[in-house]
DNA sequence: TTGAAAGCGCTAACAT
DNA sequence: ATGTTAGCGCTTTCAA
């Protein structure tokens, strides 16, 4: 499979290749209207279409964005991406997108396939407080901009857009304990993630504020996922640890303890009462007896979006971390 | 930001550039185990990534396969997406993707890009029946191997790979009717999705058998997302059309449907059954009561991205359409 | 208004 | 084992 190229179509015309390729590009100064005509029809007849690859070697610039997630599963990334999309478009910029599958091997692979393809910028969010922690920095000196988003990393100075965990989990825990729970059982997230971190800290905080006791066999390990969220709920039932609310790092994990719970025929929610901080509104959609933090995905995208392009188009000017207010959502017992 | 070249290397080590270019390309054959090692330590040093545009132009290939999808908000594509860019990397191939937001000139727009980046071979769940026709055409013709899956076109010579749509909906609404509902309401998607076609004459065709009355007004257009299903069960009521089963296009609107008929009080499945063809347990997660013709999404990716990869390397090969098995569930309702 | 020529970073055929 | 050279398709000075 042969592709027509400027030349084919000079040769067709009998005119050089600088004069089509600048007719191609919409040039109307240096092109007379005539031959302008003329080489848009050819190319339009012998189905030219440029070779992206080689304007973007030439031109040293290829204008694309990378973006990193740990997974495409859950709407909370989607949708990200879909907004940071549709704000990059507007600003001129392609997007091309990788998903590491919260395994810092896979996302070092990625960081260094943008590289090898020459993106201008990069937003991730990263799957592992440290092990590519090196590679980060390698980036940053190399003088590619980053933008961190969501799973961010304090300890990088880098511009970051986020929720404040802390604060939210704090919110969403005193809310639990005004509402009369006492054993409230917080199936956390995994430590290599910082956001994890953070809102174990905010339980504690927010149970220390009301004098309530800490129980370390209250905070599970529950992983990010459905089932994580479904063996912690066995374990609960099986060391028979009394709880009468649940607060879930993510929405799937709070899924599937509802579901394994529901399975085991307690009550939800007037036994227990399910709390998560969540990306979207699939939680509630799912079951409206879950409480939920939602965040601001679209203000997310679009910030970090245009942080992106502010650095790509200004490196020198200075890193900036956004902390974005989530909505909170109560919903009615039903 | 300027990027180490071979000739930067090639000019530290006061050596050719061609030299160069073989040790970094992993060439044992031609170039000294010294020397070689001298020049990747100086890659390294230097911070040398290889240029993929430069290299790419040069070789005349990119391996690259893009895929296009009507949505990622959905499970069903991401999982899709998943699976096939495992089974395209195992194969040697980059994957590249895009959306079309159910949109024919997005979707048009994509595969352009798609052309210009000189992508190998391209996966597509199309939006449109008839929009992009001629567009399908003119890549077919120009010798870019598509292989088309889920929404596939039966007007065109191209592979394929694709479930029953007809059998599968026949055999869920045989279901519904051997459960003893006699009014099934069907929330079908829009014409210009075949699939959605194919679904109307399964249900019409599973009516027929049991000498069941087709009535027009049993078949709404409910579009594919969530609020789809919301509106449709609310015209369902406020045109007191009696109903004890809706047999949904997608998941997503068996789960807006679900989810206002809770609204207002009617209870499932006591009252109605919910029927939908599914690309993932999503519904089943939701809602148990649900019941789900489940796509086997992932060998659909495996099969597309072996057809794909196929076409890419031999050319000369027949088209072939792969009809996959769905897994049939049936739940009990609870 | 047009053309000639250089070059983006790399590979590969052909010398040496 | 290494170097020389041509060229992938395009843009962009510089000349005409």
């Amino acid at each position: 499979m042969k592709y027509t190229t400027i030349i084919d179509i000079a040769q067709a015309l009998g005119i050089s290749k600088s004069t089509v390729s600048r007719a191609l590009r919409g040039d109307k100064q240096n092109v007379s209207k005539e031959t302008r005509e003329r080489i848009l029809a050819m190319a339009k007849k012998m189905g030219y279409t440029r070779n992206e690859l080689a304007v973007n070697l030439r031109k040293q610039s290829t204008r694309t964005i990378g973006i990193v997630v740990p997974e495409m599963l859950t709407p909370f990334y989607m949708n990200f991406i879909t907004y940071a999309q549709q704000e990059l478009n507007r600003q001129g910029y392609r997007v091309t997108l990788a998903q590491s599958h919260e395994n810092p091997n896979a996302e070092l692979a990625n960081l260094q396939m943008f590289e090898d393809y020459r993106v201008e910028g990069i937003l991730i969010s990263v799957c592992h407080t440290e092990k590519n922690l090196a590679t980060y920095q390698r980036i940053m000196k190399k003088g590619i901009p980053m933008v961190f988003f969501d799973r961010t990393l304090s300890s990088l100075p880098i511009s970051k857009v986020k929720i404040d965990d802390y604060l939210k989990s704090f919110f969403l825990v005193e809310q639990m304990i005004r509402r009369g729970k006492r054993r409230i059982v917080h199936l956390a997230g995994p430590d290599y993630i910082q956001n994890s971190q953070e809102r174990k800290r905010g339980y504690r905080d927010a149970l220390e504020k009301f004098h309530l006791p800490y129980c370390p066999e209250y905070v599970i390990d529950a992983g990010v996922d459905f089932s994580g969220g479904e063996q912690a709920v066995e374990q609960l039932l099986k060391q028979h640890i009394a709880f009468d609310a649940l607060f879930c790092f993510t929405e799937m994990s709070a899924l599937g303890a509802k579901s394994n719970l529901q399975k085991h025929g307690v009550q939800i929610p007037d036994e227990v009462a399910i709390a998560c901080i969540s990306g979207t509104d699939l939680c509630v959609l799912v079951h409206p007896s879950i409480t939920a933090v939602e965040q601001p995905v679209k203000q997310m995208a679009e910030e970090a979006s245009r942080l992106i392009v502010q650095k790509v188009e200004h490196p020198e000017l200075p890193d900036k971390t956004i902390i974005l207010e989530a909505e909170t959502i109560y919903r009615e017992s039903t």
